[in-house]
DNA sequence: CATATAAAGGATAAAAACATCTTTTAATAT
DNA sequence: ATATTAAAAGATGTTTTTATCCTTTATATG
């Protein structure tokens, strides 16, 4: 549903929101180990939702990686989107171009109401909110 | 969502439906056209479906695609999964492996609901219902 | 200032997904 | 029977995704 990489992002992201603080920061191979991401390519990922300011980094000695408030309130949807481009979420369930309103595709018919949930719950809850979950028992981060 | 491959075969599953019948088949190339579907790797698609009794064919003159009763009543979920696997659907949304119930993880507690309605309705559903909708004039099959 | 550290960035490699081409087999019509 | 048609099957090629490696840049510490 999500795309390999996609969940690298998230259970990088919700690791280091557990696991580190503005003052405490986290490597990137302290996280790819227990979170079972290759080391190499973690690190890419990394790079590429500190571009989009979904995760806080320091350079050299004692740097690593951290989130801040707004790092934590980035809606799930747009850390997938940085990942997996918008299609993956947004297309067509059948075709490869965009679905029309007007003319809904036959899937459309059938799982577009769950589809359209599934969304919204990506856009209205952020990673302070899963970690808020894990933190109160209600789940558990898989390695 | 899913594959570009699991697009291809309803998309075409859908399109035999409306064309074809046990009388009148179909042929791979006449399928490709208007369905926006490369020829060679339908052929490949329908071969996969035609092992797995989700459609009909015929080989020699006159020969081509239909589907059956019973091709029609596959459940969309099946065909998801015989082009793209088990798992696209059934693993965790946030680990590679599979997520314990008992220990659900925190994407799980967001749009664990959402995802079990999509995988639901793709059970309960065939290509039969589609063409149902197509043909009410609920849905509309796209390019 | 020199050195060590760790992320950023660039180049390359392996695997999977998507796509094509050619040959073989089965069915039909002449 | 023979030729023709069209799916089945096998081999091969391309693109995207996943993964690794090496160099550069920024930062802290002695």
């Amino acid at each position: 549903m999500f795309s390999t990489s996609s969940k690298y992002a998230v259970k990088a992201l919700l690791y280091i929101a557990l696991n580190a603080a503005e003052g405490k920061r986290i490597l990137a191979k302290d996280i790819s180990g227990p979170m079972n991401i290759p080391k190499a390519y973690l690190s890419k990922l990394l790079q590429d939702l500190s571009k989009h300011n979904m995760v806080s980094s320091v350079r050299g000695p004692g740097g690593g990686f951290y989130l801040t408030e707004d790092n934590m309130k980035v809606p799930l949807i747009e850390i997938i989107q940085v990942i997996d481009g918008d299609s993956r979420l947004n297309s067509c369930l059948l075709s490869l171009t965009n679905c029309d309103a007007e003319k809904p595709c036959p899937l459309h018919d059938i799982v577009g109401d769950s589809k359209a949930h599934f969304v919204k719950n990506l856009q209205e809850n952020c990673i302070g909110d899963l970690v808020d979950g894990i933190k109160e028992g209600r789940s558990v981060l898989p390695i």
